[in-house]
DNA sequence: CACCTATGTTACTCGCCAGTAGCATTCGTT
DNA sequence: AACGAATGCTACTGGCGAGTAACATAGGTG
């Protein structure tokens, strides 16, 4: 695992390869520590340079912070997009849209804890983000609901926005207990479970 | 609202108040501004009272802080287990727990905030208790799932957690947009939801 | 090869805030 | 009324960590 060791300090490296790195580093230890505990100098540390450098290529904590949080953002809300778009029918879109989220948290990166579990949603700029995605997928969950079942918007909404939870709660208690269920079981389920839940609502047509 | 302006200052009070004047104090800044934002001065300040009072009946700001989340948490729990405890009709029981997370989170005191929106969960202490918290309701639920399904416990967990994710991630996005949809209708639909969906796993008996 | 810009470093400042030392005041008790 | 214990206050310390000033060196280019 390279990810794990420090890079070698004394390697120069250009302006863009650098920022990536920084980036790198930075999603590794806000991902363990939380925001608060991260520490300025460790992220550079890990990237094998002083705090300055760090500095020539984010204004401030805060700064890097949001950009690792909207790229987690995005990464998500695509995931879960793309899953509504694989298929029209419905109890598939349920099975992928969940599937999607189980492997959110289950990439590597572990960026769901951006997400999930920000320290700084106090942050007006982390928050909106953070809520953000969660109503960018809910809305688009919401408008599969909408279209296909007799329900009122705000209804569909809210519908949409228990599932997102529903999903996301399970998927980290999933990964927390690793080993004791497969991964395409557990969706699996949570699948039976929302698709029972949906399906049942009237139909428009 | 008295609850909003800080208490005169001058007014001596014997131990035991003033240390339940101080929680409530703490629980509105802890609430409002987050664990790190949150300053004892503040929180002092609010009660009429100088800091190192303050420390007088808490041992440090962590302290403080944990003392109001373990009393939330076993608040939400026990709602929880009153819940399934009030009838011994499943459908029921689902209808009122999902209410008794619409109802925390409904409360004026903003508890809910602490367990579910608490920026220090990288602190074991904190995270042991706020993991513990959908834990214990999450067992409470599974519990009567296996009991009646034939669904061995890893997965009667995963679904039982799952729907906790539902309904406290519901009740936040009502709280948030409340005066769209009453309470009642909001938490009855999400009873009907997962009522469709728990009801369906086969029966034992 | 000499110069100049990119990249990088060491060693600070500066503000914030949890926690404390030392002193003042009220009030019940005798 | 006088004393002691409980309650409270002002004013400090100490550490941590974000952000910076001033200086150093590699390496491409004429």
């Amino acid at each position: 695992m390279s990810s794990v060791e420090p890079a070698r300090r004394g390697v120069r490296l250009p302006r863009k390869a650098r920022r990536e790195q920084l980036l790198a580093s930075a999603q590794e230890v806000f991902v363990t520590r939380g925001y608060h505990a991260a520490a300025m100098d460790e992220i550079a540390d890990r990237a094998g340079v002083s705090k300055p450098v760090l500095y020539q290529h984010f204004p401030s904590k805060l700064d890097l912070y949001l950009a690792l949080l909207e790229q987690s953002s995005q990464d998500l809300v695509d995931r879960v997009q793309q899953a509504l778009d694989s298929t029209d029918d419905n109890h598939h879109r349920v099975r992928a849209a969940i599937e999607a989220y189980f492997a959110f948290v289950d990439d590597k990166s572990a960026a769901f804890r951006l997400i999930f579990e920000s320290d700084l949603t106090n942050e007006p700029a982390v928050g909106s983000i953070v809520e953000g995605t969660d109503q960018r997928c809910a809305l688009a969950i919401s408008d599969v609901i909408s279209a296909d079942t007799g329900l009122p918007e705000d209804q569909a909404m809210l519908v949409a926005t228990g599932l997102t939870g529903m999903a996301q709660t399970a998927a980290r208690f999933w990964l927390r207990e690793q080993g004791r269920i497969p991964r395409d079981q557990a969706s699996q389920i949570m699948s039976v479970l929302a698709w029972r839940g949906v399906s049942g609502f009237p139909k428009t047509h």
